[in-house]
DNA sequence: CTCACTGTTTGACAACTGTACAGCTAGTAC
DNA sequence: GTACTAGCTGTACAGTTGTCAAACAGTGAG
């Protein structure tokens, strides 16, 4: 100790460095603690630099957190759809990967609930936070019709309206996520693969009808008595 | 006014009126401000009455919040249920009406969502916010496992596992109302409803492999060559 | 070496938070 | 008309919070 008269008091970075180490320390906070987590101080405290230089890259903490948002959704959406593109594999099975990738431990942490709440918590008042949501989701959901898109192509397979077969099948792998992120003992995520599988299934098997395109003789003849949908 | 030298400051009431005055303040407040509506000052603002008042009938602000939330999700759940029963619907109809309660205008207001959220994201830290949460959801899964129990009841429709069928709706609504909430012009309430009924004309159709029952050769003889889960 | 640039810190600001408690007062019982 | 009780108020407290201007200090250029 007695030798360094002086030990640099802080390190000096890039603004693109910086910006990127306050976002993961805003990522780490919020995991962490939630929305207490969203506290200039505390991320500050967690990049291990003062609060002050927070304002000094972001022009306000929102933008900050919007960043965040976009880093973390972005990262999640690429993991994901890496496990589920292998290339020897057909649609059903890249779906699969889809589904299995979407419940593995990582996606089940407590933490990154508590992180995405914090998020669609200020889509409300924040229009940054708002933009990044809408582009996210857009993005989530042109994954999903574009594995949907190869299933459509396949042999036997009916065809189906590929914009509101993506809106099912999200919301159902996100309110699986959410059960399940909410309750972790309601069901083992095999389960909740399994039901996002079965909804795949009946959609092969020409049994959700309002996805159903007009004169779909394909495989089905009368798909129902009740299916009177426009 | 100069005739009435001092008008009343304050009303007394019993304690029983003013914990659920404050109840109602407190969901509007957070109905309308979200998180920032979590405030003791502002919730007792919302009842007219001073602040200090709050914690004189409840033990913390977060006692509080869970007794707003057992209020609101009871009183939503029975709404919809009430819509649900129709003495002379099937089992088909009543779902369908349970369907169409959940996307009604009432339950599509930003309000609601952000209510929602601040519930859910004190669910990590207080226990008596979890439970309620808990309770909450065994309610609500077991008033959809009892429409579907009914429905197996039918004549036509094959067995099924009740539990995880009633999982994959809960889960399948839920996302669905979130995706319609985050962002209103996703598409329509109809729409919604009908992907729900979807699923259910799947379930019907023996469409949804996981969920049958093990021996199960009532409409379905070989539901699909890569149906070989557990 | 010295200098200048600029990323970083510091300290202070006003506004807010939940909770505690002493005292006031409304409404009722007598 | 009086007294009492219990609901209620208002203030005080020790914390927070985001933001900002000014001072500081690494770091590379000259």
């Amino acid at each position: 100790m007695t030798h360094k008269p002086h030990a640099p008091k802080f390190h000096r970075a890039t603004p693109t460095v910086r910006r990127e180490a306050l976002i993961e320390a805003t990522l780490e906070c919020l995991r962490q603690h939630g929305h207490d987590g969203l506290s200039a101080r505390r991320i500050a405290a967690e990049a291990g630099v003062s609060a002050g230089l927070i304002t000094h890259h972001f022009p306000s903490i929102s933008a900050l957190v919007a960043a965040a948002y976009e880093t973390l959704a972005m990262r999640l959406l690429t993991s994901i759809q890496q496990h589920a593109i292998e290339l020897d594999a057909g649609p059903r099975e890249r779906l699969r990967r889809f589904f299995e990738a979407s419940f593995a431990p990582a996606l089940l942490e407590p933490g990154l609930f508590s992180t995405w709440l914090v998020f669609w918590s200020m889509i409300a008042h924040d229009t940054a936070v708002r933009a990044v949501q809408d582009r996210t989701y857009v993005a989530y959901r042109d994954a999903l019709e574009s594995l949907l898109g190869q299933l459509r192509a396949s042999k036997g397979v009916p065809a189906f309206k590929l914009r509101p077969a993506g809106i099912a099948l999200a919301a159902l792998l996100d309110g699986l996520w959410i059960e399940a992120s909410l309750n972790a003992e309601a069901f083992r995520p095999a389960e909740a693969v399994a039901l996002c599988e079965d909804w795949v299934h009946a959609l092969c098997y020409g049994a959700l009808p309002s996805l159903l395109v007009q004169r779909s003789e394909s495989r089905i003849r009368r798909v129902a008595s009740s299916a009177g949908h426009d």
